[in-house]
RNA sequence: GGCCCGAUGGCGGAGUGGUUACGCAGAGGACUGCAAAUCCUUGCACGCCGGUUCGAUUCCGGCUCGGGCCUCCA
């Protein structure tokens, strides 16, 4: 049995993987803010960290995992889309969750174990915030309680910056009240208007970053085996979480690794993100007709720590691979996965070669069971190419059929040529004519 | 400005101190009434300049270009 091994953000390198408990394997990965439709760069850590879990059931059994993925349901975005429709926030955030979940499970993710949303754990929140304050880690400042960042000598570490580079770097104006430039907010007053709790320290409602350090706490433990995420969160966000959650543990780490991905970008720009308007929802993309598997390998065609462009060529060649990955698997069932696709996934996610070693494999029964392992080839060929059946497409293969007979080729190419106009394309075999949709 | 990543053929993308994956697209052949699918064959690459080495795409340094973070962000 191969290693796993996996690249950890706080050490720069690939460790081997050992879970602290084999049979309770903990992993928790940042989730969505539920305020609009997921982007297909969102859809990345989903992806990806849908095949490490599936990697980690494979490995330790497949109920020894417990994977957390959070909803943040309480956010000043969500605040402000909830006024601009004139709605309580709570409609927002049930819409949009419930289209993050299609969303994924269209991209073939399973459901984590569990996901935990912010506002059923404000208790929690309020508690690990007192104990922060009470620790001399955070304080109240004009119905702000933040955490001081000086308080923590360890503070910086995943990111690897020092106080004087954060400070230089600062590009946002520092609120008065905070004593320390790099303080952030823990608890933050809430209008009367505007959702909120009641608090020690007033009426009003958590930061973001002590969401996930509360959680984590509260439903998988003081250190977890896995935290992941994107990329950008490295910085504040993780580097805050794991200031909190080992101040409020009396120096416990949260997690043993940290697993970040890349980003996705568009056509030669930037980053796909909100904010530079420059994104593509996966709810788009299914409209358009490209089928969720489509879309995941190609989210799995690089490897998660590489930069991977989207375009319309990559979703065109990811379906090419995946129709001839059906053909070759056929209707077959799973069996047993391939050990060199097992060992592909298990070095750092090497979807990549995993895919490679995929095209390798000749029984259909270990392909499907191989293709498993990275959430594809999730249906059977007939259903991937077919859809329902349709009995118009096969009366007019009979007419062809026919015209082959009489040796009236042109009435046979033209019956043909005009099915593949409609997209529908005929393949001869010995055992008779199948059709598929290109 | 500080910190961090990356640069591989027409495209995507692994990997490696020496014989250079794989997929998509292309070319040739087999098969087919013709195709499609399949099978066989095949062309095409390691950003630039130095260094180390018998040998560098791989290690080291510099450069260029691209990307990310520096308290909204997957």
């Amino acid at each position: 049995m191969t290693a796993i091994r996996l690249h950890d953000t706080m050490a720069r390198e690939k460790r081997a993987f050992e879970p602290a408990d084999p049979k309770r394997v903990t992993m928790y990965v940042c989730g969505p803010t539920v305020y609009s439709r997921a982007h297909i760069g969102n859809a990345r850590p989903a992806v990806v960290f849908d095949v490490l879990a599936r990697l980690l059931r494979h490995r330790y059994g497949e109920d020894s995992l417990v994977y957390a993925r959070n909803v943040t349901d309480v956010d000043d975005k969500i605040i402000a889309a909830a006024e601009a429709e004139g709605v309580d926030p709570s409609v927002i955030t049930a819409r949009y969750e419930d289209f993050y979940l299609a969303d994924m499970g269209a991209l073939g993710v399973r459901p984590p174990t569990m996901a935990p949303r912010a506002t059923e754990n404000v208790g929690e929140m309020i508690g690990m915030i007192a104990r922060l304050v009470e620790a001399g880690n955070a304080y109240e400042a004009d119905g702000h309680v933040l955490f001081h960042v000086p308080s923590d000598p360890d503070y910086g570490a995943l990111g690897r910056r020092d106080r004087e580079a954060m400070i230089a770097g600062a590009r946002v104006e520092v609120a008065s009240y905070k004593r320390d430039p790099a303080d952030f907010v823990l608890w933050k007053p809430s209008e009367p208007q505007v959702i909120g709790w009641d608090s020690p320290w007033g009426r009003g409602r958590p930061g973001w970053h002590i969401e996930c350090s509360a959680m984590i706490e509260a439903h998988l433990g003081e250190t977890i085996d896995i935290h992941a995420g994107g990329l950008d969160l490295i910085f504040p966000h993780h580097e805050n979480e794991i200031a909190q959650s080992r101040c409020a543990h009396n120096g416990v780490p949260l997690a043993r690794f940290w697993l970040h991905n890349g980003f996705l970008s568009m056509a030669g720009a930037e980053k796909m993100s909100k904010s530079l308007g420059n994104v593509v929802t996966v709810a788009e993309l299914l409209e358009q007709g490209h089928k969720g598997e489509t879309l995941r390998l190609a989210l799995l065609s690089a490897h998660y720590r590489q930069p991977l462009e989207w375009s319309p060529q990559l979703i065109a060649q990811s379906k090419a691979t995946l129709d001839r990955l059906y053909r070759a698997a056929g209707d077959a069932v799973a069996g047993e996965a391939d050990s060199k696709v097992i060992e592909a996934v298990a070095d750092d996610l090497n979807t990549p070669l995993a895919l490679s070693r995929l095209s390798a494999i000749d029984d259909p029964a270990t392909l499907r069971a191989s293709a498993a392992l990275l959430g594809l080839l999730a249906e059977s060929a007939s259903a991937w190419f077919q859809g329902e059946g349709d009995a118009r497409v096969d009366a007019l293969i009979d007419a062809r059929a026919e015209a082959k007979r009489r040796k009236n080729y042109a009435e046979a190419d033209r019956i043909r040529a005009d099915l593949e106009k409609e997209g529908i394309l005929l393949e001869d075999s010995p055992a008779g004519t199948t059709w598929r949709r290109t």
